[in-house]
DNA sequence: CTGTATCCAGTCCGATACTG
DNA sequence: CAGTATCGGACTGGATACAG
C-alpha cells in the first residue's frame, strides 16, 4: 500500500488501490443497484462472503470515503450503507469498461 | 483470482483484477508515455523494482493481453515491450480519473 | 542484456466461534 | 441484527544469487 509514494501519485493509481480486493468492487456494484443496503442484505446478495470479510471490506471502503455508514437507533439494530458521491462518479467511469461489448475479447485478439 | 466467477463476471471487475498489483499500473503508465521500452529501461524508470518483480509483472501483463513482447534477435539481447490496443483503451478510461481535479479531495469531503 | 531460482516475510482471505 | 476474536492457509512482494 506504499507503492503510490515513489511513483508520482496519480488519482487513477490511488483509485485502483482503494477498490482492489476480493469483495470491494462487488459490494460497490450491489450498492449502485440498490441505493442503500443493510448488513445482512449483503450476505444474501454476495454469495460466499463471511461476516469477517464483509465487515472488513465495509470498514475499508468507509475509511477510504467510498461508502457511508448510517446507524439507525433501533432494536433490532439496523445499519444502512450507501455510496458516496465520489464513489458514484468513480463507478460511472468504470462502467464505461462494461459498455464496450467484447472488451475482453478485444484484449486477447487485438 | 477466482472472485469473478460467482459474481456475474463483468468486464470492469475483470479489468480491475488484471491491473491490480504493485507494479502493473506503473509499468503500463510508463509504456503509455514511452511507446515502447526494453527491459532495463523499466529498471531505470521504476524506482526500487527488482528483476524478479519486473519479470513477473511483465509476464502477467502479457498473459492478460495488456502488453506485447517482441524479442529482437541481437547480441546483446534486446526485448521490446509495448501496450496492446485494448490496454490503451483501458488506460484512456482510467485517465479520466486523473482529469478530475480534486477527485481524492472530493472523495473525502463529499 | 534479459531474465530464472530460492527462500522468506508480510498481507490478504476465510472458517469457526462468540458478543451486545 | 450487526458485528468481533482467533488462528491458520494462501497469495504477493522482494532480497539475493545465479544463468544464457
Amino acid at each position: 500500500m506504499l507503492w503510490i509514494v515513489y511513483q508520482e501519485k496519480s488519482a487513477a493509481i490511488y483509485a485502483i488501490e482503494v477498490i482492489s480486493g476480493k469483495w470491494r468492487l462487488p459490494i460497490m456494484l450491489e450498492l449502485s443497484v440498490h441505493e442503500s443496503m443493510w448488513y445482512n442484505e449483503f450476505k444474501h446478495h454476495l454469495d460466499g462472503i463471511s461476516n469477517i470479510m464483509l465487515t472488513r471490506a465495509l470498514q475499508d471502503l468507509e475509511t477510504n470515503g467510498l461508502i457511508q455508514r448510517k446507524e439507525l437507533a433501533q432494536l433490532p439494530r439496523h445499519v444502512e450503507y450507501s455510496l458516496t458521491a465520489g464513489c458514484q462518479q468513480l463507478l460511472g467511469v468504470l462502467d464505461m469498461i462494461n459498455e464496450w461489448e467484447g472488451f475482453i475479447i478485444r484484449l486477447y485478439h487485438p
